[in-house]
DNA sequence: CGTCATTTTGACCAGGGTCAAGACTCGTGG
DNA sequence: CCACGAGTCTTGACCCTGGTCAAAATGACG
């Protein structure tokens, strides 16, 4: 899951039509914790996310460490270059994935469909991470915040009542390195957010969207909702 | 072009195999200040650049601007999603591409050799933008200023006597806008880097540099070279 | 040359980072 | 069931990087 423009051609999630049995592995279970894979590890699979969330970080030698994304059902994750993983994926909420072998993605001839789906997978992919660079290079942090719970509550949000509920199963940390921000700042934001009365904090890991109109103003820099 | 971390495994520039005559149209020529395509268009053909350099950009409706990146040659630019470009596309420097039709890279059926190509082009378009983001996302200023000369001259630099020589043919606005940065931060950072003896800035829009280890520690958080 | 855009430089300021202290959570074990 | 402790989150005080605004210098071009 990226920060995309709200108001764009708004990529629907994507489907994957029922693959042929062989280039589909069973379904496979992680716990949180787990990793999928590191980076520099040979790619097998690709995995289709069903049900939980990943995280794909990567790090900088000197030890900072940025989230490149959260992986949500619907997403793809794992895609290759030059046949290796460039991140390392691990699990936030227990997890059930659909691993695709790399072939499958990579060659054309066996499966046409699957090989069709898991392209436009990645070609979603590389629009996403475009709209995501707009956020790391020219939002504030306020906005950066309000556009992640946008897209959250897009994504995943539940309806509570009149409201929308998001959870949000990674740390403060998660959401800074994945913002590009410190702990500190994200938790500033959600307190001012909070004291907006944009959004209630439930609890650390849930949010409810008390004012979404006001919310998708801020994310895209209107000074108040 | 992104700027990617420079100890990983270096992707090599990619090379598209002779594709069979029929989805290769002839190769097109523009002039600088031509646009290739702009966001919302229809894609015809994804372009391989030859020679010349393009400039991808968004823009954030406040007229907020994000330059996504620079096509150069090896580069493939114009990967649609939904069928639609997602960026706006115009030429830096005089420019022959290869246009290759949208169904070459889609349709894995017609030219397997050029669709396979294709698609690994895509691929470590996903992983370099992996990277960026934790430029964007992580950099100070003078770091990002470093990496995208370090960048650059790996990519298009020429020898100049002992020294490298790159050309910059973007404004420091366009560069700017690339890094997350302004105008002005990026002018400083590059009088810095002058005034500390590791470039040299023989015109506007040509630096050489002097002390390539210098630029590339300071690239990744060294405090000197 | 003269005009206009781009770049550089300077002075100032603010957004967000840093450092530190306290509050809250939650798992563990008595 | 409660006490403890480690980790996470929030809040405050301070400060620095990089943004803003303005002016001067440089360059592009008719």
């Amino acid at each position: 899951m990226y920060v995309t423009i709200p108001s764009a051609h708004g990529a629907p999630v994507l489907r994957i039509s029922q693959p042929k049995r062989r280039f589909r592995s069973a379904e496979a279970r992680f716990k949180a914790g787990d990793y999928l894979y590191f980076e520099g590890d040979q790619v097998q699979y690709v995995y289709e996310v069903k049900i939980g969330v990943l995280r794909l970080t990567r790090l900088l030698e000197d030890g900072r460490r940025q989230v490149i994304s959260f992986g949500y059902p619907g997403d793809i994750v794992g895609f290759p270059s030059g046949g290796l993983h460039h991140t390392d994926c691990d699990v936030l909420v227990d997890t059930r994935v659909v691993p695709y072998s790399r072939a499958a993605l990579e060659d054309g001839t066996q499966d046409p469909q699957l090989h069709h789906d898991l392209l436009q997978a990645a070609l979603s992919e590389i629009s996403a991470m475009q709209d995501h660079f707009l956020m790391l290079g020219r939002k504030s942090a306020a906005e950066r915040v309000a556009s992640f719970l946008c897209a959250l509550s897009e994504r995943v949000g539940q309806r509570l009542g009149q409201y929308r509920q998001v959870d949000l199963p990674m740390s403060r940390a998660d959401i800074a390195d994945f913002l590009g921000l410190t702990t500190e700042t994200v938790s500033r934001s959600l307190t001012q957010l909070r004291k907006a009365k944009v959004i209630a904090i439930d609890n650390i890991h849930t949010v409810v969207i008390l004012r979404p109109q006001a919310l998708l103003g801020l994310s895209v820099g209107h000074k108040e909702g």
